[in-house]
DNA sequence: AAGTGGTCTAGACCACTTC
DNA sequence: AAGTGGTCTAGACCACTTC
């Protein structure tokens, strides 16, 4: 285990106890993060890795394992261990939780109205984690289902993290863009939702008649560090559509 | 492990290959339903199992690590494996997302209006994978906050799975009556909302004006067999309350 | 010092997939 | 037949808790 991290007792000194699989599955990590193991392609098997870095079987099985957990890789007996795709189908439905009443989930088409940076107000700020008046970016997009619009989404990001975003750039799938341009993973998300009536700029984009409720969602997102990436605000036609939760 | 299934080739015939520690898992789970052993008590060391059961150390630890990863045991290093207590105010709001927007996460008064006995309509035979014309339960009850009525339920139960359920017994956690009474312990649910104008009885009882925006929220609850045992339909004034939703 | 779960190894054999 | 991950065992040693 010359690779790894020395006697038990040093690395007991330096950061308390780290096990032998912890310290593995770290450098399988960083092999997939480096693009050595791509996403979809199998890894050596666990008698090769074993072999690499010096450990038993039982030690790789249980890095990878833990892996395969958290869905970073998949094994498949008889065939191999892979890198998992986080296909963009199944990681836009994970945060898109509206769907047709009548039973499909469709992705919407988005067009974005406006776009600007600013300085954060002092409630942006506290949600962002960020200091008073740092720069965000703001912008307010459309997006329909068949031509009708259904969700008006206000979204503010700290300019920090997301240099030289402009209009042209937004695609429907913000999150792929966000993990491939800027590194920033989205991993999680916290949202609020309550029944409001429609009204000023969120009403004329939806063309809703006065008086119309839709549902509000505030969301926060969160990098895969914790820190907070994004704040959204969306205003959803519900009348042929509903959000999707899933308790567990 | 004369106790456990037989040989490997006979599981093989009966119902495909079902690993030694899998069988083992079902025997633990076994004893936990019976009270053999309680929720909050020790389980037996790794070592006293495996001599029980026949089986090696490594089958013991692979069970109830299983176990612990569905947050049915706890283990301790140095101390013990312990039946996990499913404690009543987590249990509660992991299927009560109303929280309010100041901060404090509240438990609310429950009052039922009205109880009766019918046959299901179509559309919850359905849901509830009932025959057509099945006996169902259904009771409508209101729920407050500090005096102010927020939640109007209506509640479809089949009453082949509730026997002699009466409007007094209902508590305010109707998850823990059916686990404790009626052996039905709710273990996910599907949720659909919408933002609508609280009309009729909501309305009333909601002593909402005319033209509110309320949060309609549609509950499959499903039981540990994934077997549906409840419909809910909650109608939710949300002017000083959110629905809370953690995506991952 | 004694008891608990946690880590790590080495090795046998099995289930599944592919050739 | 050969290669993969999955199961199971036995045993050594370690980290943590309690006495």
């Amino acid at each position: 285990m010359a690779n790894l991290t020395v006697t038990p007792h040093e690395a007991e000194q330096a950061l308390g106890f780290r096990p032998l699989y912890r310290q593995l599955r770290d450098r399988v990590m960083q092999r997939i993060a480096d693009g050595r193991w791509q996403a979809g392609q199998a890894l050596p098997s666990e008698a090769h890795i074993a072999a690499e870095f010096g450990v038993s079987q039982g030690t790789v099985r249980k890095a990878l394992d833990e892996m395969a957990a958290e869905n970073i890789l998949i094994r498949r007996q008889g065939k191999g261990t892979f890198v998992a795709e986080h296909d963009e189908h199944r990681m836009f439905f994970q945060y898109f939780r509206l769907a047709l009443d009548s039973g499909g989930q469709i992705s919407p088409q988005s067009k974005v109205l406006s776009i600007s940076t600013g300085t954060s107000t002092a409630e942006e700020a506290a949600s962002l984690q960020l200091a008073d008046g740092s720069e965000v970016i703001r912008f307010h997009r459309i997006r329909s289902m068949g031509g009708v619009p259904c969700v008006s989404e206000h979204i503010t990001l700290p300019a920090q993290l997301f240099p030289g975003l402009t209009a042209s750039d937004i695609p429907n799938n913000l999150y792929g863009l966000y993990a491939s341009r800027f590194a920033i993973t989205v991993t999680s998300a916290k949202e609020k939702l309550k029944a409001i009536i429609a009204v000023g700029p969120d009403a004329a984009a939806l063309e809703a008649p006065e008086g119309t409720p839709v549902l509000e969602i505030n969301r926060t997102a969160l990098a895969i560090n914790g820190v907070p990436a994004e704040l959204r605000r969306s205003v959803c036609m519900t009348e042929h559509l509903h959000y999707l939760s899933d308790l567990h």
